[in-house]
DNA sequence: TTTTGATTTAATCATTTGTTTAAAACAAAA
DNA sequence: TTTTGTTTTAAACAAATGATTAAATCAAAA
């Protein structure tokens, strides 16, 4: 026999509640969600989350696992790929990372909160170690550097941890930004859509061989200058 | 008269507090602390915390305020002195927020998030818009950017993000960066003091005229190269 | 020493919050 | 229509949690 649930308006409460504690929980974190805000976001009886779920945990689990996938598998299919130029893979991530993030900013900081609050629960059931050191991508980089007759005078991580930080961190810290910096959000999103542009041409700058030591070049400082 | 606390081992139960506190808070968060947490933290009584600061919640806003002025603290001295060149400025930011950052790494996270948990509450009582916008630091830019008779080809803006964002990102990220990149502790903090250097030099490249439209020089691609 | 006011403690309170339960509503099968 | 298994609801429970209270302790002043 069959619940009256199955289809109904196109959505089953068990997705419905899903898609709520999505956005709660994406929003204000494990441990600042009420399953009661769930339930109301939802617009379903509190009851029904421990019907098709059993506890806030077992839910929570199911979104975070979801989510940490669908934010890896974004950078996984690009760095991988053995027909793009290490060039274009770099434009492919900024661009796609920067379109995901503008659509969910909250992504990156409940991700990182969560891991942290509990490291040993996730790292495991996340099977995501040395994605990058056996990626398709770092092979690629390494071509450039032997190509380059160089070496560059810091670890390859570096890279891959500066491509992050230049696209992720500045929706991380945008509470910041916004209300402190003073840039509103319309300026924000225009700085971000500018970056797909900017930060590969950065990262590439970082690879070239003549940029080890780069000096800025400005007028010497007169001490005292207004006496 | 006076109570047998006010020095009592060298620090007043009131400072013990604050400091338990700001430990337990910075660590897990607002939401997801609890006054015992902080009172066995601080090895005090429970009851104690109402009698000092009346409520949870107000000895959490002065934790929170103390710990972003002096996190910002930092940087505002920097970016603000005359005598120093633009370069020095960088290098002292960097250096310096490496090594608090390397002490205090749950700062950052902490400050985003109850930042972004309530953001009217801390705008005002900061008053710290416009930091960077009226700085010497962002005069110097402007001065650079005319000597070298060259506009950058994007705003001011990204200057001091990308600074940011290269500085902060990866303590932000640890929990990621540790557990599913797979880098030990130790390797972790031997990256971040390699960037002392390595940062000053990325955003001088970033300056550089020269640089406006970097490619990467690498092997073409063939399309079905195993064929 | 006694007194006094501040500090600390153990116990308790009231509310919040995750979870359970028993009954009602429902939709399909018989 | 009646039966049956599923889904939903309102109500209640138990534990957790922030806060309070009244008594005990303490250190300095009188």
């Amino acid at each position: 026999m069959k619940g009256k649930n199955e289809i109904e308006n196109n959505v089953s409460t068990e997705d419905k509640i899903k898609e709520a504690a999505k956005k709660v929980f994406t929003q204000k974190g494990y441990a600042a969600t009420r399953t009661r805000d769930i339930a109301e976001a939802a617009g379903l009886n509190l009851a029904l989350l421990n019907y098709y779920f059993r506890s806030k945990e077992k839910l929570f689990d199911i979104i975070m696992l979801e989510t940490f996938q669908e934010f890896m598998q974004n950078v996984v299919s690009i760095i991988n790929a053995p027909e793009t130029t290490l060039q274009e893979k770099i434009e492919l991530m900024v661009s796609r990372y920067i379109d995901t993030l503008t659509l969910h900013p909250d992504l990156p900081l409940f991700i990182i909160t969560e891991l942290k609050a509990n490291p040993k629960k996730f790292m495991n059931k996340i099977g995501m170690k040395q994605v990058f050191a056996d990626s398709y991508l770092r092979k690629q980089i390494d071509e450039i550097r032997a190509k380059n007759k160089t070496t560059l005078p810091y670890p390859v991580h570096h890279l891959m941890l500066n491509m992050m930080s230049l696209i992720v961190f500045p929706f991380v810290a945008s509470p910041i930004i916004q209300n402190v910096g003073g840039i509103p959000s319309e300026q924000f999103n225009t700085l971000m859509q500018e970056r797909k542009k900017l930060i590969p041409m950065w990262i590439g700058a970082m690879l070239q061989p003549a940029m080890v030591s780069q000096e800025i070049k400005e007028p010497k400082k007169e001490v005292n200058k207004k006496k």
